[in-house]
RNA sequence: UCCGCGAUAGCUCAAUCGGCAGAGCAUGCGGCUGUUAACCGCAGGGUUGGAGGUUCAAGUCCUCCUCGCGGAGCCA
């Protein structure tokens, strides 16, 4: 047997005699000629069968083989503009490793949403999931190589947690030898503990909330990148948040230029993603609203979708909120000692109307403002008697922020929705496939 | 949880005032040596989401249920 072949590698072939070992995405009958599109994986290349250059077996083959059976498929490798992607393989040898058994599911024509997330186990294999999925892993690893680079530790924080870091969105609870845990919703609180212990750190994994929301935007299970570092402050953490958010989109626009043509979405918009991003403050945003939004809004309230999008709208890149009202944010967030009403907390918000991509701020270093805080909230000390020590043993101020991967992700390819950001995405009572 | 829309062939959809259940794609068979979501011919394929009701007659009208989609709130 020939030389097995990587499609993305292709080119490197021209003129030699190759297999390709993957699954018939798609064919073409003309009678005495077969083209197959055979996808590996890496790529798809067009398979062109002429009668005469196989064996009559081979050839039948080709013939009745259904979309979406593994083959084998030996050719030679040739420059062809006629070929999708330029080149094509000329087929001296065809095998099946399996016939699909029933006709396959998807079929190049349109579906609906309900249908293809009930088949999600086979739209992963489409070319748009293909271009959205390599995104992801791009964006992951933009990510992890950046913090990497600045000085930041790798620090996994725990999935089964004893209690929750927020207090009031709901936990998905499980059995911990007889007592209840719950699954995390955040690293932040162990992020702190890491960062007094190693100074910059971050930690990136999945995160579970049992909201109750069905939007565009939101999924139960999602990932979720936290950095933290001891003696940062608010604007230390907008820098690192700029710079970081930055590289992703740059490092996307160059080497995944193929797949956001794929997705048919403008790439000059990523361009522009460089610092310095726009900072606003929430008293800022509110205005920005009053005047060209809703006229009703009060200080003090959360910004709603509209209002986000109405924020975003004003500018070209991601825009930071910053100084949010103390009451609306975790009992975590530091106050702003001139003005307490307010904390050291800002969210990212995406352009084009993605919403909050990023959320952190300063934390409080203060124990006696802490107890306090859990008071108000009406939180167990107990739980958080371990996180209160941090108070107590070289407390410094020191900040952090979450960024989430899915809605990063639906941002930088211009999704309609997170749900196709997942290979296999946990939304509001749907866990199947 | 609330508001709105929807469920008809494997898929995407049509069916006029309540009056014979339709098309394209997919599939099967036949044809074609350059197709790009090929094309041409033929064929098979339906408990109209479920339960009940009104009617001579229900895919269509009414009630309840189930599921899905879009949005809101909440959040990353």
């Amino acid at each position: 047997m020939s030389d097995i072949a990587l499609i993305q590698n292709i080119a490197e072939y021209a003129g030699k005699t190759v297999t390709i070992q993957g699954w018939v995405a798609d064919k073409t009958d003309k009678g005495k000629l077969q083209f197959l599109r055979v996808r590996d994986g890496t790529g798809v290349i067009q398979a062109t069968l002429f009668h005469k250059a196989v064996s009559p077996e081979a050839f039948d083959l080709a013939k009745r083989v259904p979309q979406e059976s593994s083959v084998r498929v030996t050719g030679e490798v040739r420059q062809e503009p006629r070929a999708p992607g330029g080149y094509e393989l000329a087929v001296t040898d065809f095998q099946a490793v399996q016939l699909a058994r029933d006709e396959f599911p998807i079929t190049p024509k349109e579906h609906g949403i309900e249908f293809l997330m009930h088949n999600r186990h086979l739209w992963l294999r489409s070319s748009r999931q293909h271009a959205i999925l390599r995104i992801r892993a791009t964006i992951i690893k933009a990510i992890r190589d950046w913090l990497d680079d600045n000085g930041f530790m790798l620090m996994d924080t725990p999935i089964l947690t004893p209690a929750s870091v927020e207090g009031t969105t709901t936990l998905f609870e499980t059995d911990f030898y007889g007592d209840p845990a719950f699954l995390t919703q955040s690293g932040q609180l162990y992020n702190e503990a890491n960062a007094m212990a190693f100074g910059k750190v971050y930690c990136f994994g999945p995160t579970f909330r049992a909201e109750k929301s069905k939007t565009r935007r939101h999924l139960s299970e999602f990932w979720m990148v936290e950095p933290e570092w001891a003696f940062g402050t608010l604007d230390d953490y907008m820098n690192v948040a700029e710079r970081m958010v930055s590289y992703v989109a740059q490092t996307v626009l160059q080497q995944r230029a193929a797949e956001l043509q794929v997705l048919e979405r403008d790439t000059s918009f990523l361009e522009k993603i460089v610092p310095p991003f726009p900072r606003i403050s929430y008293d800022d945003a509110v205005k920005i609203i009053k005047e060209k939004g809703d006229a009703n809004f009060k200080w003090g309230d959360d910004f709603g979708a509209p209002d986000e999008t109405l924020i975003s709208e004003q500018f070209d890149r991601p825009v930071f909120v910053h100084h949010y009202p103390t009451a609306m944010k975790a009992f975590y967030m530091a106050p702003d000692p001139e003005r307490p009403e307010v904390c050291l907390s800002a969210d990212l918000l995406a352009p084009e109307g993605y919403g909050e991509i990023i959320g952190g701020g300063q934390r409080s270093d203060n124990l006696e403002y802490l107890e306090a805080q859990l008071e108000k909230h009406k939180l167990p000390r107990e739980p958080y008697e371990w996180y209160l020590d941090l108070r107590k043993y070289g407390s410094v101020p020191h900040c952090g922020f979450g960024l989430g991967i899915e809605r990063t992700v639906a941002w930088i390819c211009k999704l309609e929705h997170v749900r196709e950001t997942i290979p296999f995405p946990r939304m509001l009572d749907k866990i199947y496939p």
